[in-house]
DNA sequence: CTGTTAGCGCGTTCAC
DNA sequence: GTGAACGCGCTAACAG
């Protein structure tokens, strides 16, 4: 592997010339810097990137924290990051924390470690006190996560809009029994969601029962089993909102076997906006989460951190959710 | 950040001590290990990754080349792989090519600069010969993807089975006219799938009617646009392979807005077994991959490749596929 | 068993 | 405009 040091003699130069073309530095007489450039390509040289961390204390990889890759929501956060990230010359690393404290702290050791110029967070799992050291080594910026006490950047989505504008949508529907059931690792989010849920619900001067109440619900079979659980109460919810498309879609086809129609019997929101959403039947009313644009600011946020060195600096940025519906709330006509 | 020298001058010791008790080197007395360890952890010492790169030749960072992450197959294999990196201690750096050839040689040359110590490739846009000069500076590997000329391993799925058992399938169930849809980045893997497909409808002395050949299908809507093409063909087939469970999904959505009776009408099989094959109704018989054993397989060679550092080696690893037969093709009693 | 020494490849003062 | 020399932090001979 060619070095800086081949390049140099090849060109009959030192090897401080070939650094200053490399890195495009001023003061280079034309003449030389062709010498340089074609020893360089005749030599296939490209520059150790390790030598020039070392140097630089710079690696140009950031790390992305998420519990799993498996869910759209994240699967979408990491292709739009790495997008990001390509954009700005980084490399993204992706760190699945699997909901698992320590885990997470063996990937904030990257920082330490000198690995990457920062982390972004999409998931916290220990408390913020235990992570707050690690800001002496590098910037944390919390992505789609929300913490009160953390003095650093956080850019999310207004949950608390999100879970606010669905329920007063079933509620605007006449719906007045509406069970809540959302996931529990999203921790601030399905908090912030709560909040919503309840404001809408008061504004309506409407109680909320706790029997309707189901947590960790994450996937399909979850959503199954909550219908399954939902049969067997005497006094039923006429609506359901959820915290995720697939859930919903769990709790959508199970209602169809138990003979439960839906939106007539039983009203379902989603969450995510998910590709599912219109292949299930009815198609099924969502939220929309801008992750393109969160996905992009909390990159550039990250860019401003590591170069300015200013890690603890609270800063908020906050999208707007959407809601979407379909038929798994509102009985439309038959498109043909 | 402490250094290794400050972890020195503290416990009292030289440099090359503290390094040996870092490395587990054997030959160091009991008495001065533990001075090592008290003095690391009171200065909070953790190695410069970028110092040990440097001098070791190894950054414990493996790239993974994949079209895009929003793919449920390309997203499970980075969970599987990212699950396999982190049991070797290594971290994954994604790389999205985006069916670019410039992107996939822009990541390529991470091994170059010595960003990474290998790369995986799920995805190959450029020709073999402008990638295999690559292998000059780490090793290559293939998974899921197949180059007759590349002389590197290869591990992979036998998609020309896959092709092969669900097209025997929609045969032993008596159709003779099958039209096959496929997506076409999946390159070889898609041929391979297309020769299955073949051998089976010539096992059958069936002829392949070429109006019932769809390229470039992969999403929901493309099988939407399928159907819509087919309800306009005079002579329409009885029965549909698809390269994939949301062209799948597209297709039988659609022909439900049309009346077309699945699998009465028209038989449809998946490919990838996802999640919305058990939504749609009915649900599709798909083809299950086994993705994990996949990645696992493919990190471990990963590994050896890094270590004996002999890259130029053909060698094939293939598994099988499995048929998962649902109500898309077969009509099945209703669940209560 | 332990310390001294010499780079890994690069960027950057500081002289010329 | 250009080059010599130092050091980023670490590991591995080599010599005791």
């Amino acid at each position: 592997m060619a070095t800086i040091e081949d390049v140099a003699k090849l060109a009959g130069l030192s090897r401080t010339t070939v650094s200053r073309v490399i890195n495009n530095h001023p003061y280079v007489s034309e003449k030389k810097r062709s010498l340089v450039m074609n020893a360089m390509s005749e030599l296939g040289y490209v520059p150790n990137s390790s030598a020039r961390s070392l140097r630089s204390q710079k690696t140009e990889m950031v790390a992305l924290l998420i519990p799993r890759v498996m869910n759209p929501f994240f699967s979408e956060l990491i292709e739009r990051m790495e997008m990001a990230a390509a954009e700005n010359g980084y490399q993204l690393i992706i760190c699945q924390t699997k909901y698992s404290k320590k885990k997470e702290l063996d990937y904030l050791n990257l920082l330490k470690t000198k690995q990457v110029d920062g982390i972004i967070l999409s998931s916290i799992q220990n408390d913020w006190n235990v992570i707050e050291p690690f800001l002496e080594f590098g910037p944390i910026v919390l992505c789609n996560e929300f913490e009160e006490d953390a003095h650093v950047p956080s850019v999310r989505l207004d949950q608390t809009y999100g879970g606010y504008i669905s329920t007063k949508h079933l509620l605007d529907l006449g719906h007045r029994k509406i069970a809540y059931c959302t996931g529990g690792y999203k921790s601030n989010v399905a908090k912030s969601r709560e909040i919503g849920f309840l404001k809408a619900l008061e504004e309506f001067e409407v109680s909320f029962q706790e029997e309707f109440s189901f947590r960790n619900a994450f996937t399909i079979e979850d959503g199954r089993e909550i219908l399954r659980e939902i049969i067997t109460l005497k006094d039923r919810p006429t609506a359901i909102f959820t915290g995720g498309d697939e859930v919903a879609a769990g709790i959508i086809t199970e209602a169809k076997r138990h003979g439960i129609k839906v939106p007539e019997d039983l009203a379902v929101v989603g969450f995510d906006n998910q590709a599912i959403t219109e292949l299930v039947e009815p198609s099924i009313t969502t939220v929309y989460q801008p992750i393109e644009e969160m996905a992009r600011k909390t990159f550039q946020i990250m860019m401003e951190k590591v170069n300015s060195k200013r890690y603890r600096q609270k800063e908020i940025v906050e999208y707007d959710l959407e809601l979407i519906v379909r038929e798994s709330t509102v009985k439309q006509g038959v498109l043909i």
